[in-house]
Order: C-alpha cells, then structure tokens, then sequence
RNA sequence: GGCCAGUUGGUGAAGUGGCUUAACACACUGCCCUUUCACGGCAGCAUUCACGGGUCCGAAUCCCGUACUGGUCACCA
C-alpha cells in the first residue's frame, strides 16, 4: 500500500491527469506586462464600497494595461449562498460602470476559455491537484473531529505553545497509510490536509504591490486544503484558480496578508508561480472614539446603491476612489477637469498602507464640481434617468417643460467657472421647484421677504417695478440697469459700496430691491441669477405669481 | 497571547537626511468681490510630524524601545 493507492482509493473517479488541465488552460496571449486580475466575491448578493474599491482597482490595472479582468464566484462555503446573489452583484459592479471582460456575467452565464468561473463547478479540477497532491505524499486525510482540535488548542493554550494543526499535534499525519485507507473504508468522516514542509523558524520574504517587503515565519500547518463536504477552502481554490486562469496580479483586502505564508507554501508545493499581491488597506470610518471598518449595516452610504438613488453619478464615485488610492490623482484631475479616468495611470507603489477614513465630504464636492462641468443636455438627460426612478412627479414635469428644465439648469452652467448647485441629481428638486407651476401652487408659499421690507412695501416695489421698469426683451445689461434706475427712485442704494459707506442715508439697496422681486416670484431670497428666472418664467406667469403674492 | 502592519491638522494626504518657519485638497472660520446664492480671490486653521531614547553638523525622514490602532490565528471567505 502507498500514497498512489490512497489518492486512488479517495478519489476513484478523478482519471485525468493535472497535465490534462495545464493543457486545458494555456498561457494567455497577451502582450508583455499586460494584467490579468480579477474581482472574486462570495456570492452574498451585494457589493459594498470597500469590495467595490478592491474591484474597481483590480479592473482598473488590467484597463491601463491592455489586460483582462474577469470576475470569478467564490461559492465553496455554501452556507454563504444568497438567492440571485450573483446577478445583483453583476448588476452593481455593472451599474457602477465597471467593464467584465471575462468570466461570471450573470447567473448561471459567463464568457472567457479558463471556465468554469463558479468554483462549485470546479470541484473536479481542485480534487484532480488534490489527488495528485496525496499521491506525492505531499497532502493527507485527517479524521479528527471538531472536538479533537479543540482539545489540541486548549493543551496548546495551557502549554502556552503555538497554536494549530502542525508537527506532532497533527496527529491524522502520522498516521500508517493502511490505517488511513481503513478508516475511510469504515466511512469515517475525513478533511484533506496540506503535509506542510514548513519551519516556524525559518523566514519568507514577499514583495507586496502596495505594503512593499513582508517578512513571515514560514508556514508550518497541516492546512485544510479540502473540506468534507469535497469543496476546497479558500486557500486551496486561490492557488489553483489563479494558476489556471493565469492571474498576474491578485488585488484584495489586507485581511489576507497574514494568510501569505500559507499561499506561498501552496503555490511552492503545487509548483506554480507566484501571482503578484496588491493588499489593500480597509477604508474606516469613525465610529465614537474608535475607528472600525465601513459596513453595511451602520453605514448607510457604504451600500453603493446609495450613490444610485441620491443621483451621485457612478463618476464621481470612481473619482473619489482614486482620490483615495492614489495620492496624486487629486493634482491630476485639477488639472485635468474633464478628463475621463481613463487617462490616468494608476500606481499600485502610490496606495496608502494605511487605511483612510471614508470621507462623504470630500465625495459630494468632487460630485459637485463634476455636475458643474456637465452640458445642459448631458445634466438633463441624467436627470431624466434618475427622476423616472425615484421620483415620478419630477419625472413628469421636466418631461412637460423639456425646454425650461434645461434652461434653468443651464443657468451659468458652460462658462469657464460655472455654478457649483448641486451635489446630487436629488438636490435638483430642492433647488427649483419654483420654477414649475404645478409645485409652486402647491406650496406653501411662506415668502422670505428681507427684514427691514415690509409687505407693502414690497407690493409697491413690485408695481412698479412691472409698471415702469420691466421688459421682457431687456439684455441682461439693460435690465440690471433698470433695477438701478429702479432702487434710485425709491431712495435705495444703487451699489453696494455707497450702501455700506452711507447705510443711514438710503432705505435699502439694490440688494434688497433684487431680493424683493426675486421673493415674490419664487418666494426664496436665493435662487440663481434672477434676470434668467425671470426670462424663463416669462410675462405671462410673472403676473400671475404677483397676483398670488397680493393674496 | 503569537505573528503582521500602521501612526503627519477635524479629514484625505505631500514628504525617502538640509530647498519644510510641513505642499495640496476637503471641511471649518473671517475678509474681499457681488442683485441673493453659487463661483472666484485673500487670509486663518499642525511652533510640529504618537511617545521616549539614539545616530548625525543637521531627522517628520535612519536605528532601538514603548504606547495606541487595525488585521489574523476556522472544514468563512
């Protein structure tokens, strides 16, 4: 009896031999230094920002390099299922304007020649390298039970020794192959083991894309390589995965670093190469006093979906994740306002190594100054997309008032500086509601005349203001100049500067005479540029909303 | 507890031994510009880079130690 009988007896079926799948799985035809990277969740139904940023770079390096990024499920815990977890992961990575170029692309779908991408349906390959490995002598089955190992820690944690399966602690290693083979006649349940060559004693050094030089002790315990229910580990299915669908660089979070000796020593024993590592950092956020990572649950703005209802667009996000990977992205963008995010070289070596603080600030500036920098066409189209989701009644109105919806939105928006309003497309509504009949009636319509107007005075103001002075026709230029002409009749400032010098000499300024007619028409004292409110209201509805104010 | 990593302002950070009396951006505050708001401009916001020691003519930058924070020690990924 020998190990090539065991690896018989444990998997009788698996006949191809591991040469069969090296062939299967050729070396990839791309050009020198392209990338090959891939995004590779559990099927648990949703991306959040952290995932998102892991992915977002992994398929961002393999872009700037003429690469491939494919995305791969990692299903081999299936406790984690979730029901359509894979599509609506799919659909965010896919809403977020992230491009698959191999791999899982819905469910049960998928496109590329390394498949299948599901590790579940990869069970043959992994037990087929398996086999090979216990023929080698190189992996065993073990039969302790989950009370067995506890036993093993608790003598270890008395004995203040170090913890796990390893050395003489594992006893199933030692055991006589014909005693193996019996016991697995017998049914017993059993795991397969990795025969670790390691010494604790002995260093690994590992160059991290991102944290630079590691040193570990090597690796040194029986790992489970396969579960007993047949599936891989996480371990396992890494090593082999990323061989055959020649991955060259694994981006993931920096919860795996300490897993590094135990991936080396797989790929070692497998006698693969070594994909390069780019471990990223967790994005925080405050929490009290302490710091913790972002979640789901607590942090409503973890959820990418988040952005997609606010009407952030999937832009933005993007910036703001660069912003946060590399430092000199910022720089960059400024000078580069318009510029897609194609253009810019992502550097693994410009990554922090510590992780930052999510900062929903910073977001909703980038988002501003990139809502600002829209075309008409471009915002009012986006806003359709969104309001018809969100929010129907918008929806219908700015489809009713196409032309005044994108001329108000238009107001000094296309010149070098333009209006910075909104944050989001939600912010929209908020911003001019007044501008449409239907919710202008609806309002409440609580007037923030200035302080030192009264009612009347405002009434006065206004007739006048219509009966002397307003022209529908007026350039920008002739209008402001009548809105002088106007505040000098009524012994109002006509600048701001002889105001301030003089306050006791005038009754107001122009200041609060724009402010007067500005409130009257939209009730607000802040709105954009009044000439081009007011052009767009027009004559018509401009007498009916005084009508409405003298009420 | 073992192993690994991190620590520059409210936040993200630049900085790799002298050009740093610590860039830039966000946030905040004040002023200016201004028909409101927004934009824009200016100024303020870390006498100091977690702390302690060392090397050096010189340290945020190099070395050692301490503290704190985070990760990890599963038949979860």
């Amino acid at each position: 009896m020998n190990n090539q009988d065991l690896a018989n007896l444990i998997f009788p079926n698996i006949d191809k031999d591991i040469s069969y799948y090296e062939k299967l799985y050729p070396e990839r035809d791309l050009k020198e230094g392209s990338v090959v990277s891939r995004f590779a969740p559990s099927p648990t139904g949703f991306v959040h920002m952290g995932s998102l940023f892991a992915a977002f770079l992994a398929s961002k390096v393999a872009k700037d390099t003429n690469g491939i990024f494919y995305i791969r499920i990692e299903d081999t815990d299936q406790q984690r299922k979730v029901e359509n977890g894979i599509e609506n992961i799919i659909r965010d990575l896919t809403n977020f304007g992230i491009d698959i170029d191999e791999g899982v692309i819905g469910e049960n779908k998928e496109t590329g020649n390394y498949g299948p991408y599901v590790q579940s349906q990869r069970k043959e390959i992994y037990q087929c390298y398996v086999k090979d490995l216990i023929a080698k002598g190189l992996a065993y089955p073990c039969f302790c039970s989950a009370e067995d190992l506890d036993e093993i820690r608790q003598m270890q944690e008395v004995n203040k020794e170090e913890i796990g399966y390893y050395g003489s602690f594992a006893k199933c290693r030692h055991l006589s192959i014909e005693e193996q083979m019996r016991r697995i006649q017998n049914g017993e349940k059993y795991v397969i083991r990795l025969k670790s060559r390691g010494d604790i004693t002995r260093r690994v050094k590992i160059k991290d894309l991102i944290k630079g030089e590691l040193e570990f002790p090597e690796n040194n315990l029986d790992i489970v390589i396969v579960k007993s229910d047949g599936l891989p580990t996480y371990h396992f299915a890494h090593a082999i995965d990323d061989h055959l669908m020649h991955t060259t660089h694994v981006v993931r979070g920096d919860e795996w670093v300490s897993s590094l000796p135990v991936h080396i020593e797989l790929f070692n024993t497998l006698g693969f190469k070594l994909p390069k590592y780019a471990h990223l950092s967790p994005i925080m956020v405050q929490d009290g006093s302490s710091r913790r990572k972002l979640s789901k649950r607590k942090d409503a703005y973890a959820a990418i979906s988040y952005y997609h209802e606010l009407g952030i667009p999937n832009e933005v996000v993007q910036l703001y994740l660069m912003t946060i990977a590399n430092s000199n992205f910022e720089a960059w963008y400024q000078s580069n306002p318009k510029g897609s995010i194609d253009n810019f070289k992502f550097d693994f070596k410009k990554v922090s190594t510590s992780g930052s603080l999510f900062d929903l600030d910073k977001l909703l500036n980038i988002s501003k100054n990139y809502i600002s920098y829209l075309s008409k066409e471009d915002l009012y189209s986006r806003l359709l997309a969104w309001s018809k989701e969100y929010d129907e009644e918008f929806y219908d109105l700015i489809t009713k008032y196409k032309d005044a919806t994108i001329a108000y939105l238009n107001i000094e928006r296309e010149k070098k500086k333009p209006r910075k309003d909104y944050a989001s497309l939600s912010e929209i509504k908020t911003g001019s509601w007044y501008m449409y009949d239907e919710l202008f009636m609806k309002s409440d319509r609580v007037y923030e005349l200035p302080s030192n107007i009264s009612r009347e005075e405002a009434i006065n103001i206004i007739d006048l203001y219509m009966d002397k002075y307003y022209d529908y026709n007026d350039s920008q230029e002739e209008w402001f100049e009548k809105m002088k002409q106007l505040s000098e009749s009524l012994n109002y400032a006509t600048d701001m500067h002889s105001f301030k010098e003089n306050p006791d000499k005038y009754k107001g300024s122009i200041a609060d005479i724009s402010n007067v007619i500005r409130v009257v028409f939209t009730t607000k004292t802040t709105t954009p540029n009044l000439y081009d409110i007011l052009k767009i209201l027009g004559s018509e509805r401009m007498a009916k909303r005084i009508d409405l104010f003298k009420e």
